[in-house]
This record gives structure tokens, C-alpha cells and sequence, in this order.
DNA sequence: GACTTGACTACACGGTCGTGTAGCTGTCTA
DNA sequence: TAGACAGCTACACGACCGTGTAGTCAAGTC
């Protein structure tokens, strides 16, 4: 169990995956406590508060998100990243900052209006075409994210697990396939344009 | 506060709000009773207990459902229906659905499930190209739900309310923007498909 | 008018929660 | 070697949770 981390970074890891799979109000002090191995005074000892070790998680889960795509341009160079966010590396923090930002986290809350306006820009220098950019990133976000929310519903659909390379290679191609060709026609679109019923 | 409404009514229709809002466990019996202006031994007497109000609230919600798009396809034929699924007057309850399948829903997840192979057909009898159509089904079904659970995150990015019908038309444009134009060039797909990294 | 029944309330129960507090360790330092 | 001080534990606290129980009240039945 990771003997080798200090107390605090295993209470923090042990957070993180506690309010990952239970949300926060339904990990409770005394659950995180003996998943790190330690007594439930040691938490507050170290972090305060339950509400200050959930800002703690979610500072520690987007630095070292940032940490980890700033590594992967050094390797791959910027233009390979927009679709390899998605990376299995970097899931369970994702994982995690989308529920911390679901259960009214201000960070991740930050987080998700910075990729929103990253998107915007990305789209009007990408010949991405529609006249609102904006709308545009935020759905196109929103969709990016459904898949670490409903992470159990889609692993359990496609018998799969997203962590390994085999199951994220699958979800990749789906991706691929799905922004690779249009599904409504011009006409489609300029009816549903018209007439959004 | 829909004082027409039966006791049992109004309490099954508080549960969904606060549900909604605050997620299963975050919601008490005694909240909900507040909000349904009851006391909390009504609940029981009538639920007998809190995961059964659940389980209630979910089959009144898919079943609510089922016949709202059915009413929709007799009016406007089946055709128009695939997008309007997103469709602001069953908003609250597909919310309510998503929500209820995150804290463990098995109602809400067989549903998941249904969609899923919906999709799948829908997918194979209507000209899409992928050699995975479950893989493809799943992932959109998966992104169209994020819409739901990222509602707040959203609407505060746009700066609308989804429910009302301006805010409902902005959000079906950016679908139809985004789903009416490819994203990757042919070139761009055939890498991803080769080495997803 | 006596009886039944279902809607509804008031209140007490054990359990778990986040938090508070007191005290025990080992290590470092003056 | 005495003292300071983190790291850490044990335990008690008030609050709130879901649940259980007893009882009130009005409407319907015979």
C-alpha cells in the first residue's frame, strides 16, 4: 500500500480515490483514514478540515494534471495533445477533478471555464465553423468530460476497462470515428437550424 | 407549492428536486419532507423506506419519460426525434435519471443500457461509417448525457438558463454545428486509428 | 354509534458523521 | 541532557442521519 509515501501523501492519495468512487459527502474521515492506513485524528492533524483536504486533492490533482500534459508536448510536440487529454495516465486525476467539480468544488469549477476558453480560441484558429464559438467549446467540453463521469456505465456497455491501453485505444477510435465524419447532412442542419423543435 | 397535488405526489416530486440538486445521499428524508411540507413519518408511511422513495422516484421518472417522447413522436413523426431527445420539458427528469445512475441507479442504468443499443441500430441503419458500433454508440450516448450532469458548469459558462427555450435553442445549434462537420481531416483519422497515443 | 382503515404527526432509538482535545511518541537542537 | 516540536493515536462531543413506534384524526362501513 505504498509504504514508502509519507503519511500525508497517502491520505491524500486515499482521498482522492475515496471521493472518486463515493463522492465527497459519501467518503466519510474515518473511511479515508483506514485506507491510508492511519487514525482519522492524523487527517485533521494534517489538513484541517474535510473541505480543506478536498481543496488539497483537487491543487494536487490539477498541478500534477498540468505537470503531466506539460511532459507529454515535451516528448510529442503541441498538436498531438488536444485529443490525447483523454490518456490513461492522467484518467484518475481527470476522474476525480470532474467529480470534485460536480460535488461544487471552485477549483475544478475554474478548471472547466479555462478549457472551455482554450476550446473557443482552439476552434477559431482551427476553421472550426459556427457562429458561436463559444457554445461550441462549452458542448464540445461537456461531451469530453460525460466520459469520466459515466466512466462505470461506459466500461460496463463495452465490457472494457478504460485504463488498460487495449480499452482506451477502443474509446480513442470511437472518438475518431464519431469527429471524423458529420452526421446530419447540410440540409439536416440547416432545418434543425431553422426550427430547433 | 402545488398544493393540488396529492401528499404522496408531492413528496415523490420534492425527492426528484432535492435528488437532483444534492444527490441521493446528500439529500435527507427530513429535507425532502420540508420541501414536500409534510412530516418525515409520511415518507416512511408511504415509501416505507428511503431507497424505495428512490426506486419510485426513478421508475415515475423513466416512465414520465417514455410517455413525453412518445406523445412527441405522435405529434412529429419518429424522425425529428433523435436530437430532440434533448428536449427541455423531459430536461428535469433525464437530470434527475443521470444523477440517480451515478449514485447506483440499476433502473437508470438499464436504461443507459437500452440507449445504448438503440443507438447501436440507429447507428447501423443509418449510414455510419466505424467498424465498432457499440464502441460508437456508447461513447455518443455517453456524451450526450454529459450535457445533463455538467448542466450547472454549462450554463454558467454560457451564461443561460437550458430550460427556457433561448437558452435550449443555443445549446441544440452548437449540437448541430458540431455534429453537421468533421473535425479530424481523413489524414488526421487514419493516424489516431493507427497509433492512438 | 361502534369499528376499521388509511393519511398523517411527534418523538425516541442507535449509528455515523465531522470535529475537538488530551496525550503519547521519536527526533532534532541548544 | 533538557526542551521543543512535529507526527500520530485514542477517545469523547454534539449534530444529524435513517428508521422504528405510538398515537391522532377524519372518512367510510356496518
Amino acid at each position: 500500500m505504498n509504504d514508502d509515501l509519507t503519511a500525508r501523501a497517502r491520505i491524500r492519495d486515499a482521498a482522492i480515490k475515496l471521493f472518486t468512487e463515493r463522492g465527497i459527502e459519501g467518503a466519510s474521515i474515518r473511511d479515508i483514514a483506514t485506507e491510508a492506513g492511519v487514525s482519522s485524528g492524523l487527517i485533521r492533524h494534517h489538513f484541517g478540515s474535510k473541505e480543506a483536504l478536498r481543496e488539497a486533492c483537487d491543487n494536487y490533482a490539477r498541478d500534477r494534471m498540468f505537470q503531466l500534459s506539460r511532459e507529454l508536448i515535451d516528448e510529442q510536440g503541441l498538436e498531438n495533445v488536444s485529443i490525447a487529454t483523454v490518456q490513461p495516465v492522467s484518467f484518475p486525476l481527470q476522474t476525480y477533478l470532474v467529480r470534485s467539480m460536480m460535488d461544487g468544488s471552485e477549483t475544478a469549477a475554474a478548471l472547466f471555464q479555462q478549457t472551455v476558453e482554450y476550446g473557443e480560441e482552439w476552434a477559431k484558429t482551427h476553421g472550426v465553423v459556427t457562429d458561436d464559438f463559444r457554445a461550441w467549446s462549452a458542448v464540445i467540453t461537456v461531451m469530453k468530460l460525460g466520459v469520466f463521469v459515466l466512466r462505470d456505465q461506459l466500461e460496463q456497455s463495452l465490457d472494457i476497462d478504460i485504463s488498460t491501453a487495449d480499452g482506451y485505444a477502443r474509446l480513442t477510435r470511437a472518438f475518431v470515428d464519431i469527429f471524423s465524419q458529420p452526421l446530419l447532412t447540410p440540409e439536416q442542419a440547416a432545418n434543425l437550424r431553422k426550427d430547433p423543435s
